[in-house]
DNA sequence: TGTACATCAGTGAACGCGCGTTCACTGATGTAC
DNA sequence: TGTACATCAGTGAACGCGCGTTCACTGATGTAC
């Protein structure tokens, strides 16, 4: 078969789009090859003419995921949703149990610092960005103050998902959860 | 050779200690048994003979570090050190920088997410240890608040830190941690 | 006291397996003459 | 218009490698008689 104009990239665009899923889900070490290009409806051959090696892909896959570094959040925050609300998204029950499709930051930061430099800028770009989206998002203070509390606030987000998502969904985990919320406002509001 | 009483135990404390480094410090998964016991002095065989298996040696590291999850921090909070100077110290280059000696939840949460419900729970164990040391060392509140507190605060150092690290040593990363410490003073005095 | 056997922590080679990566090949379409 | 070759996205078997795990064996010491 030949294929029609603008098809190699469709694919490109695809095997990022699963394996961004895939890493955050299952982490970049655990998402072998293979499966990626399985999901993504390929054999693992077809990888190498897309990208370099594995890394090259973690690397696209986090210069993708540039704008979308808070999952769907960002999408809130962009909407000019008051803090209560993309908060309470962000520290919600739906986005601690489906890490595939949400933050990149609760999921992967941790193993993206045991990556190499190029990969760690990428990501960082992905943070950068994600916590000025906050800081425009914030009531109140001059610029710098609200990206210092953008970013206090993100560590708050990340850290606290976390917590949740170990313990696993039920009572004591959407407490942990309901919890930051009021701990980010308090941050916002002081 | 034949070996002295407490010897198998020993050895077995050298194996845990060995590996909580090795796991802080390059992942679970990316840490193998037989460098793990390379490390250790011995060689891989003698691993299942103190383990049922990799899993279990990793239930066993966490259960061991219940009093240890916040790394040094901990024995700063058992000293009674205020919180300014404990939280001072979890957020500090040294810490960022040297995560094999450090907190088992800024390390691993997120790859602990994804074990099996037997491994989270030891982790979640070593985690509510600690926030309640965090709620003790709190200065006012009642029992319930300070436990809010120290949760939310929790959340924030290991968000922070991890953000911390991804970026790496260096000035804006320093202001990350100084960030997170006047978020969190903030967080205990409002 | 001497001898035969049990115990026990550890050795190190081997197992099957899945990983990231390579490569000869396929087959449909485009292009040159 | 017909034919020969180039292009290109993808196939699928194979590569070496390191993983977690198993197992026959070692060698020093304890114990029974």
């Amino acid at each position: 078969m030949r294929y029609q104009k603008g098809h190699r990239e469709e694919t490109r665009r695809h095997i990022i789009d699963v394996a961004g899923r895939r890493f955050r889900q299952d982490g970049i070490a655990a998402a072998g090859v293979a499966g990626l290009m399985a999901d993504a409806g390929l054999t693992n051959g077809a990888f190498y003419t897309h990208f370099e090696s594995k890394e090259d892909l973690v690397r696209q896959t986090l210069d993708t995921m540039r704008a979308h570094a808070g999952g769907a959040t960002v999408q809130a925050i962009r909407d000019g949703a008051p803090p209560e609300i993309w908060l309470r998204r962000y520290l919600s029950p739906s986005h601690r149990d489906n890490p595939g499709g949400g933050c990149v930051a609760a999921a992967l930061s941790a193993e993206i610092a045991r990556h190499s430099e190029e990969t760690r800028d990428a990501f960082r770009a992905a943070c950068e960005e994600f916590v000025g989206q906050i800081a425009d998002s914030l009531p109140a203070g001059t610029p710098a103050v609200r990206r210092a509390t953008a970013q206090a606030l993100y560590g708050l987000m990340i850290g606290t998902l976390q917590l949740a998502r170990v313990i696993g969904p039920g009572n004591e985990s959407d407490a942990i959860l309901e919890n930051g919320v009021r701990a980010g406002l308090l941050m916002i509001g002081g």
